[in-house]
DNA sequence: CTGAAAGCGCTTACAG
DNA sequence: CTGAAAGCGCTTACAG
């Protein structure tokens, strides 16, 4: 009898409860290894509780977003997502989705309901720019990302707000959260006359086009410039010199926001949307050094 | 009347057509930057045929993949996997699922009617281990993965073979594909008295722990060891010394394989399996060098 | 050419 | 307690 191994179709069960035990979770990017990290928590706990995980990469780019969301319509019970842009017309988009959303990483302009999960982008910018300003930097700069994304605006404010408090005027170049966005904006730094004397990575691609650029302009590491990247690395520990980073959790942060998401579905719970931050670390290595006495 | 915006419920079409639009994407470890790119190709493909990806993270656990395998029936119209073991309790999980199966970059015994989209390996190994003993290394080592995957096989078999052409033995320590099995197994490697003077790590994350073994130890690359890591890496050539590796296409390798899957799916093509080899490329970089001079 | 009915494969509420 | 029927929301084949 059971070794007939009948087995029911899942698709009229979801067709007679009107769910479909999946959950969406949208990323701008999975071969950056912090939304890998994120994609792998989310699974894991999505799994966990007997979900299934519809995966969609946009790209960093909201057209793509708009047209995976509305073809996700319909085969999700809640959504995760990291909006490529903090824009309106997402939440317009969400709404038509109509199912519970947790936001990852990054937020969207009044949210209303839907929860997030960040991390304390603020302090961790903060955290960078104070060790820089105590080894005696004051010719600082910043390759920031979009500043219409959450981890952009949040750390760039900061960053720029922690100088100013030490009458340092910060030099912001501007790119996409990528490996060439932060080749571009070191390019156009170190160009200059003037170039800085220390500098933040506003994300873990983009340093990695900082340090080849720098490789590429034979800038010497920490000697002529010290270097902060946001986000560790699996190699940052042996590159050459070891890179002082801003690091947080990062599978953790796709786990606390699938939990979240699943609790909005079974409790049906429906109150404001919670904010969750989770701390960052200023881990110092080798990077970052006081600048050299040139005055 | 187009504006009330009607939304036909993709389930209930789902139940009729007895399709969901969807396939399975199942790797080992989508932290792993070689999986998260064929993740991203793969993703990629598939959207743009209108299907939606269902992705699952086994943890390179047999168990896992059992489990996951189990959950996915009925979810999905065919699948796209890598397996965490080459072992024949999954291909029986696979005739259950019933659907069509291409296996992405890990093979199975006696694959039947499943297509493979594989890479070179043998041919990547065997460069690795010429370009080694045309340095004029004798005591080479290799850092394998399991021999119950493809890639750790593959790799494992065309390198001690070409070795022992050349009447080199090749000394062999064995780990999972991750950054503690290739540490423990550089521990084990470097332990001894007749320590190698080069090695090939298995795959990008044995590379990694290989290279933390040797700055633990303070061993010297390339002047003590060469090493040559099995897949590129975005820091590659920023680490000290750049790292010779041997490099492949990795999103094509996901792009390819779903392209194959929805030509099974479209085509209800059945015929015999096919194989689609990817080419292998070794980049020469700076830690590879001859052997020091003790003879 | 248009419109009502049957059926996809379940689950659930109800009649016997 | 058991078993037949209704209904989830579509699509498709058929009757009018």
């Amino acid at each position: 009898m059971d070794e007939l191994e009948f087995r029911p179709s899942e698709v009229a069960r979801w067709l007679k409860s009107g769910k479909t035990l999946a959950l969406g979770l949208v990323v701008p990017d999975v071969t950056n290894p912090f939304f890998a990290a994120v994609v792998k928590g989310a699974e894991s706990v999505a799994n966990g509780a007997g979900y299934s995980v519809v995966l969609c990469n946009t790209d960093e780019s909201p057209d793509r977003e708009h047209d995976v969301l509305a073809n996700i319509h319909g085969r999700v019970d809640g959504l995760l997502l990291a909006p490529a842009r903090d824009d309106a017309e997402t939440v317009e988009s969400l709404d038509a989705l109509g199912v519970p959303v947790v936001l990852v990483d990054r937020t969207l302009p009044d949210p209303g309901s839907t929860d997030s999960v960040l991390i304390d982008n603020a302090g961790g910018a903060a955290a960078a720019a104070r060790h820089l300003l105590d080894l005696g930097h004051r010719r600082i700069a910043l390759i920031s990302g979009p500043l219409d994304t959450t981890p952009g605006a949040e750390r760039h404010d900061s960053f720029v707000a922690t100088c100013a408090e030490a009458d340092v005027n910060v030099t912001v170049e501007h790119g996409e959260f990528r490996v060439q966005g932060g080749y571009q904006a070191a390019m156009r730094l170190f160009g200059r006359a003037d170039a800085p004397t220390a500098v933040l990575a506003a994300n873990n691609l983009m340093t990695v086009g900082l340090l080849r650029a720098l490789h590429d302009l034979g800038v010497r590491v920490p000697d002529v410039v010290s270097v902060i990247g946001f986000d560790d690395h699996l190699l940052a520990d042996l590159i050459d010199p070891p890179l002082t980073v801003i690091d947080r959790a990062t599978e953790t942060q796709g786990a606390v926001a699938t939990r979240m998401l699943l609790a909005r579905l079974s409790e049906a719970a429906s109150g404001a949307g919670r904010t969750v931050r989770l701390e960052t670390n200023l881990i110092v290595r080798s990077s970052t050094g006081p600048p050299r006495g040139e005055s």
